[in-house]
DNA sequence: GCAGACTCTATAGCTTCTGGAGATATAGGG
DNA sequence: CCCTATATCTCCAGAAGCTATAGAGTCTGC
């Protein structure tokens, strides 16, 4: 009996979806960019994938959760096909986006502490005496002086 | 002599530009979508700001230094011009804010052990023995189960 | 009165998808 | 063989929050 798992050797972009976790449009999306390969046709003109479109879909999708752009996925991707290349470079691409992720970790550690420090500061009733709104109108009540852009 | 500093009574878009920190098309473009009102405009059909403007806009840019949306600014705005109002609300945009940030730290925080672990995996020099990619391609590698999404 | 800086409008692009419209394909049951 | 329900097809628009470009007009200082 034919296997009913990802082990099909053959299978529709809804099934592609359900085993990648992407979403169907989104499956079309990398295509069109060409991140993913065109994939054979039906004679009805869908969509046929191997296990090798799932592994490589995989592989996005792992990447996109863990913060990797598309262009890193791409050059990630490209990597990966040349087993003799030095790592250097797929080691670059993700401490570099270590980086990025502890930068962006501290960067909203002090956000939050403006944020309590806004929330602790609501003293009234009203707007006149909620600390909130003043403090968004005056950065001169900020804890810090500047906030740096998040992204 | 004219006041040289933010005290002059009538601004281009370029000295809004400068006083408020935010690009010049940004301006024309929080206008557009009525997040700042229309100015007056010169016989030549330039705009005029006044202090009233700077002020709004100064609110505006650090509301979104802090990372709140338009959407939340354009309520947060409604209710700094009812000092009456009850602060509920205000108060409640920030903490939900709050807890967004936190929750935005605590995911990164796991992505930045899952990249460091990944980091540190690299072992030879070439592709083949890094595990860089080979955590990529193999979600089972991670330390972790699942890698809720960024954003 | 002219050079150069600034501003105007309108439009398109960025990133990473997501959703809809309207047409076709396929699978399962009678 | 037909019917229906679901899946798929293409194409296009929209989301957020800007940014950039083109081509024209305006303002300022000397």
């Amino acid at each position: 009996m034919p296997p009913r798992s990802a082990a099909a050797t053959v299978m529709t972009i809804g099934r592609l979806s359900a085993e990648s976790g992407c979403k169907v449009p989104t499956i079309r999306y990398y295509e069109q960019i060409g991140l993913m390969p065109e994939p054979d046709r039906s004679e009805g003109n869908q969509r046929q994938y191997s296990r090798r479109h799932l592994e490589r879909l995989r592989f996005i999708r792992h990447s996109r959760d863990l913060g990797f752009t598309l262009d890193d996925i791409r050059e990630l991707l490209t990597l990966a096909a040349h087993p003799e290349a030095p790592c250097e470079e797929a080691d670059a691409i993700a401490r570099r986006h270590l980086r990025l992720v502890r930068d962006r970790i501290d960067r909203l550690r002090k956000l939050e502490q403006e944020l309590e420090h806004m929330a602790a500061c609501c003293h009234g009733p009203t707007v006149r005496d909620c600390r909130v709104i003043e403090i968004l109108s005056d950065h001169g009540k900020c804890l810090s002086d500047g906030h740096p852009p998040l992204d």
